[in-house]
DNA sequence: CGCTTTCAGAACCGAAAGGTTATAGATGGA
DNA sequence: TCCATCTATAACCTTTCGGTTCTGAAAGCG
């Protein structure tokens, strides 16, 4: 799976917001993190593989206790994905008004030929 | 669904994610969105169904033509999120290499009974 | 009116997700 | 040495996901 889609798949999960949420007190042993949660250790162990999967924590077997923190990386790519859709979003604001004006226009004079998804190089969205 | 979990779910897919990719260029049909993909019509229209479940597009018919088009404000609150986490986790970077030096410690005098996810009030984290 | 285009919905399928219980491997303690 | 604790894995089950094909409704066009 690629990279992005892990994160984002690993954060579509509460129980595993709120373990993201518990270490971001402190560090913690599985048996820890899974005695808030009514839910079986197997299955927190499973959310925690996830989580380690998508970079978004790291585990350390100090002695029969494994210790799992936060890793930050991951999230900043994350965040950087996302503000640079939001640069986009910002611009693509009334398109879709732009649009609906134009078909309308176009619906009423019964003649012009522009397609409704007029892109008249008002702008120049290299990335 | 809770909201966050349907924005992240909806980003936890590459397919969508180019949807959205496609959309900061503007508005589009249908049609136009599934061209570019090896994919039938209806697996794109339910991609679009997930992603104006979650709040990232709207959509708007107009003849027979149905535009999807970006949706600013959820994505801005997932954003939010993920950086209140991120001040969190700066905090939070080095609590493993302490807990295991602590438990280190503790094994070498064999005297001390901290436990191990030692929290010693130097951090207020309320949320 | 009849045809074509655009799109969503239904029915179906295989794979993945999210949970369970039972078990086994390490490791420290009595 | 024997026992208790911590954790991962295996096997299993049910639901969701991501795709397919087929069909039908809505709307413009000749």
């Amino acid at each position: 799976m690629d990279p992005l889609s892990a994160v984002f798949g690993a954060l579509a999960d509460p129980t595993r917001r709120a373990l993201l949420q518990r270490l971001a007190e402190s560090d913690a042993t599985v048996t820890e993190l899974a005695e808030p949660f009514a839910m079986s250790q197997p299955a927190i162990s499973k959310h925690l593989k996830v989580l380690e999967h998508a970079g978004l924590i790291s585990r350390s077997k100090v002695a029969t206790a494994r210790y799992s923190h936060l890793e930050a990386e991951r999230l900043r790519e994350a965040i950087e994905y996302m503000e640079r859709y939001k640069r986009f979003w910002s611009r693509s604001f009334d398109r879709l008004d732009q649009a609906i004006a134009a078909f309308t226009a176009m619906q009423q004079t019964t003649t012009a030929d522009e397609p409704a998804t007029e892109n008249n190089g008002k702008e120049t969205t290299d990335d």
